[in-house]
DNA sequence: AAGACGAAAGTGGTTGA
DNA sequence: TCAACAACTTTCGTCTT
């Protein structure tokens, strides 16, 4: 995979707003690209030898679909190789075949669990605005918990509300439990004992949420310029190296950043209008307000 | 009238015995 | 499994713009 650099300090800390396109650089909250582009392999070729060496390629093998794509499926153009219409009772013959070979590709009992488990994957994922390579990443962290034999006595959907959740995390993806809880239709309470579950047992390092994640997000939400990034990601670098930020929630952080900033730009939001994009509430917004200004001297003229 | 502020009491989750 | 604990929420009264 490509790594990019911010190309403002060159810090690899890149993070992503998939809700508006955004590559963000979480230290100095740079904007680098207005479309992020594919980051998959590319297919394209410029000459014959190039079309030749890739041709043979076919598709990326992907970890969402239960085959992981490499399928072979009897097509719905009914007519024969040179192009001729089918006779009726072939036609029939034809439909039968699909429908048992779609069945036989499906048949083992841990395919049936895949099948559906990639397909609420899928659902869960463009609820929730993920590229498909973090979807692809979720899949694969799925698979594996399948083979561990994790998801015994457990919902199909916690597990996989659980993975989501994972891979966001790991990415560096802002999206809280409680969003995951909505689409998914799972209690939060479930997901997070699914979610310590496999952390446990496939012995996984997630990273604690980064505050700075949810800043692009915040300002995108509250039409916020980019002026207003760089500065909250600015306040919550100074923020963590005097420790005020563990133990915190990180919206609940990253709220009272984005409140602070705007205010210093001039772009001024109330205190509710910002807890309602963070969901937290406007004492936690004024609690580590307070904080952030006294420990780090800010002058916030109301 | 609306927003900002902070105190006090209540809630749900984590941790350590 | 239970109790202590910290973070967060709810609620409410007061002050500021």
């Amino acid at each position: 995979m490509v790594v990019k650099k911010c190309p403002k300090c060159g810090s690899t800390n890149l993070v992503r707003d998939y809700e508006h396109g955004e590559l963000v650089c979480a230290d100095c909250g740079y904007v680098i690209s207005e479309n992020i582009e594919d980051l998959g392999p590319e297919w394209r070729a410029f000459d014959s030898d190039q079309i030749k060496s890739r041709v043979r390629g076919g598709a990326p093998t992907k970890f969402t679909s239960p085959n992981k794509g490499l399928v072979t499926e009897i097509d719905k153009y009914d007519r024969d190789i040179r192009g001729a219409r089918i006779s009726q009772k072939k036609l029939a013959q034809l439909s039968r075949m699909r429908k048992w070979h779609k069945r036989a590709s499906i048949a083992t009992s841990m395919e049936r669990n895949l099948a559906i488990a990639l397909t609420e994957l899928a659902r869960i994922c463009s609820y929730l605005g993920l590229s498909d390579e973090t979807k692809e990443e979720a899949a694969l962290l799925y698979r594996k918990c399948v083979q561990h034999e994790l998801g015994r006595g457990r919902l199909i959907e916690s597990l996989v509300a659980a993975v989501i959740y994972t891979v966001c995390r790991t990415q560096n993806i802002p999206r809280t439990l409680d969003e995951i809880a909505r689409v998914a239709g799972i209690e939060k309470k479930e997901i997070g004992r699914a979610y310590r579950f496999i952390r446990r047992e496939l012995k996984l390092n997630v990273p604690l949420t980064n505050p700075k994640s949810y800043v692009p997000k915040f300002c995108a939400a509250l039409k916020l310029s980019g002026k207003v990034q760089e500065r909250s990601i600015k306040i919550l670098n100074k923020a963590m190296k005097k420790g005020l930020v563990s133990g915190r929630g990180p919206t609940g952080v990253a709220a009272a950043a984005v409140y602070i900033s705007a205010a210093l730009e001039g772009e001024r939001k109330t205190q509710k209008e910002v807890a309602d994009v963070a969901n937290v509430t406007e004492v936690t917004i004024r609690n580590r307000y307070r904080e952030l200004k006294k420990e780090l001297k800010l002058k916030v003229e109301l």
